[in-house]
DNA sequence: GCAAAAGTGTTAGGAGTACACCCATGC
DNA sequence: GCATGGGTGTACTCCTAACACTTTTGC
């Protein structure tokens, strides 16, 4: 291997995580806005180049930390994206992360160092992106449909304790459909994720609902 | 961004495939020796640098052909491997992909250019490999796992006419368990996967065997 | 005729889906 | 007391898994 080869000199890689939470039904993707050149002034999907002294994954998190001050995130990896012209500046090979956090338990950074904003974007009001992140953003909500099927990625969105109406809307919110009360009811307690915690609260009905909260060890289960 | 920046300088990208077969029951992987450093000697799975000017898959069906000569394979990609000290060499990040073939029907290059050998060998007589394949080739084998029971991979490996018997033998090979005749028969025949060649043939039996092909166009289902 | 593999049909259990009624509360 | 959402049970369907006997051929 000869690193002054000119066929492959000058490559790089990006991480880049597309964060969601769900607020009033509404799924929502973290952006920030770029104050450098390439792509300066648009919003893009937070990320950045991973540097040579770090593992993807946390490559992924610092750029998270950097650009919006999110620490302690679970992230996973969906997909890479490497079309030769994805980065006007050097060939820039991506990898992608999907996260999921709720966005009350948060407090972002609006400005930083690279970046003169973030926001909580709904996903059908997505502006046009800078590189091919509305590309990456296509495929993450995808994936995402995919992953909360498969259950723990959830968790993070309801850290303390929550109805089962609440957490059927995030459903349905996600996977864009609705579903039955009873069956939902069903599956997800016959799942062994969640523990009555005894309390009540009213969350959009008029009878209290029971509280429940997810079980310290879960283990990776097919919800649908 | 600035492609000075120690930081992040000096990276690439490996393009690497898992390709394998089933011959006798028995699941295969192509592997290519080595005959530059590092690991010169060493076994290791097909694959090498990303060039600037190709797409990730392009980039990994050309290591592909020029390492064993096997051209119009399909591939997919399945993970990315991107530990600090994967490569010896300079900071790379891998992109994995998986490919079926049928052993058979291609001539493999055994001397290339940057390999001095190359050969199937049987997933559980696999010997220490160079960089991190050995890691890849784990993951590989769960991912055919996965694909497998999603129908359209398998195509490759039979691109004519083959028995029943013969197709739930590789079934039975890959996922590493028995399964049950009749079902087996009732589960692909439903699927709208194979048509009736009209043909028979004998396999391992006495009785001969009917013979099927896969149709022209057979969308992604799962078969178990 | 017998060994060896191929071909076939039925049944029982579990999961998913559809569906209707009562309950607790705020106004 | 009525409107609103929360909580519950049952029946039907479909898919899966388990299982035994007959058929064709080579020797």
């Amino acid at each position: 291997m000869d690193k002054k080869n000119k066929l492959y000199k000058e490559q790089g890689v990006h991480v880049i995580t597309a964060i969601f939470t769900v607020e009033q039904g509404i799924t929502k993707v973290l952006l920030v806005k770029r104050k450098n050149e390439p792509f300066l002034g648009d919003w893009i999907l937070t990320g950045g180049a991973l540097y040579n002294n770090e593992d993807l994954i946390n490559g992924a998190k610092r750029e998270i930390f950097e650009k919006t001050g999110i620490k302690d995130i679970e992230i996973e990896q969906f997909d890479v994206f490497g079309k030769v012209d994805r980065s006007p500046v050097m060939r820039m090979v991506a990898v992608a992360y999907i996260g999921v956090i709720d966005s009350n338990k948060v407090q972002i950074l609006r400005e930083t160092l690279r970046t003169s904003n973030a926001d909580w974007f709904p996903i059908n009001k997505v502006p046009p992106l800078g590189y091919d992140h509305n590309e990456i953003l296509v495929e993450a909500l995808k994936e995402l449909q995919k992953k909360i099927v498969s259950s723990t990625i959830l968790k993070s969105l309801f850290p303390t304790c929550f109805s089962l109406p609440e957490l059927q809307k995030v459903y349905e919110a996600i996977l864009d459909k609705k579903l039955d009360r009873r069956n939902f009811r069903k599956k997800i307690l016959s799942l062994d994720l969640v523990e009555d915690t005894g309390d009540t609260a009213k969350f959009e009905g008029k009878k209290p609902a029971k509280l429940y909260r997810f079980k310290k060890k879960i283990e990776e289960k097919k919800v649908f």
